[in-house]
DNA sequence: CTGGTATCGTTGCAATTGCAACAAATGTCA
DNA sequence: TGACATTTGTTGCAATTGCAACGATACCAG
């Protein structure tokens, strides 16, 4: 038994891999059609739209994509007039990245949408079942967390809201 | 209010995935590391230990991976000499995929490994919370079977033990 | 200052990916 | 039978990826 039927379908990193997939590639369609932007964009559009002027490393601590990645898709986002990236006067290495007005038009127009899609991943699930999803997922990062083996995670990937 | 913060850290597909490549690349150590083996080869070795004889088609349908990523995932283990593909007798185009001896004793090697890396993960979690977390997935892909716009799923993804 | 070290953003490069085109084999229908 | 569509597995190719190395700037100890 020890060699019982090993079921990929039932296996829990296989599970949550072809959901994630599913989920992305559906809501990719969103951002990617509207404006041809990858995920990676997607990503740092986002955070930008929260924290105003940062620098590559700090999207990159914050948004799960590392720094050539994250250089690349700056690149591309300032080529297409979504982005304005200037050098920090303070530290010549520094870039300070900020959103043009362009950049905040375009995600007027995506946030609306990527939301309803969360809402309409989340409205097939009880409001208490969107809780405990969240709530399992944290879990199962903490095991992550506590083994030395695994990446570890974000800063802003951490829970944030827990009473301190 | 209608752009009140995004908080791209409590966007659900965001955070799903987030946790699956973390999952990932965890797993991918034992395989990785164990074996130079990728994950498209993974899946189909898992694949090939369930299912017999199966064509380069038949993996594709199941383990959601494209065509080209499972004819290339094959060709490298059968260079590997961890699968043989002969041409099936009956149909020309059809080839006829299995583990060798050697691939079925890679797989004694890793599936113990890979088992108690998800036992690790479940171990987070209470039984009850377990059940909950398959039953939430499940929810989830029912919004995106309900949806045109998303990639169906492959056959052997979807809920298999449900009473008749 | 000055040499050594750390940090920042970029670039190179090999490998992988996704998608479309493809040849070969089979099926279909007149 | 013979033209046409379908299916199967592979290949081409452009784009993306992950990782390491790099130049440039800043910090730091003596």
């Amino acid at each position: 038994m020890a060699e019982g039927a090993f079921e990929l379908a039932d296996f829990l990193p296989y599970r949550i891999a072809v959901l994630s997939e599913r989920v992305s590639r559906r809501l990719s369609l969103i951002y990617g059609a509207e404006a041809g932007i990858t995920v990676a964009e997607w990503r740092v559009l986002v955070h930008l739209a929260r924290c105003h002027q940062v620098s590559v490393r700090e999207i990159h601590d914050c948004v799960n994509l590392d720094k050539p990645r994250v250089s690349r898709a700056v690149t591309r986002l300032t080529e297409a007039g979504l982005v304005a990236k200037t050098g920090s006067a303070t530290d010549q290495r520094l870039l300070s990245i900020s959103l043009t007005d362009e950049g905040h038009a375009l995600l007027g127009h995506i946030l609306p949408r990527a939301r309803a899609y969360e809402d309409r991943l989340m409205s097939g699930l009880t409001p208490a079942e969107q809780i405990t999803l969240v709530q399992i997922m944290e879990k199962l990062h903490k095991v992550l967390d506590a083994d030395p083996e695994a990446r570890p995670r974000s800063r802003l990937d951490l829970p944030r809201d827990a009473a301190e």
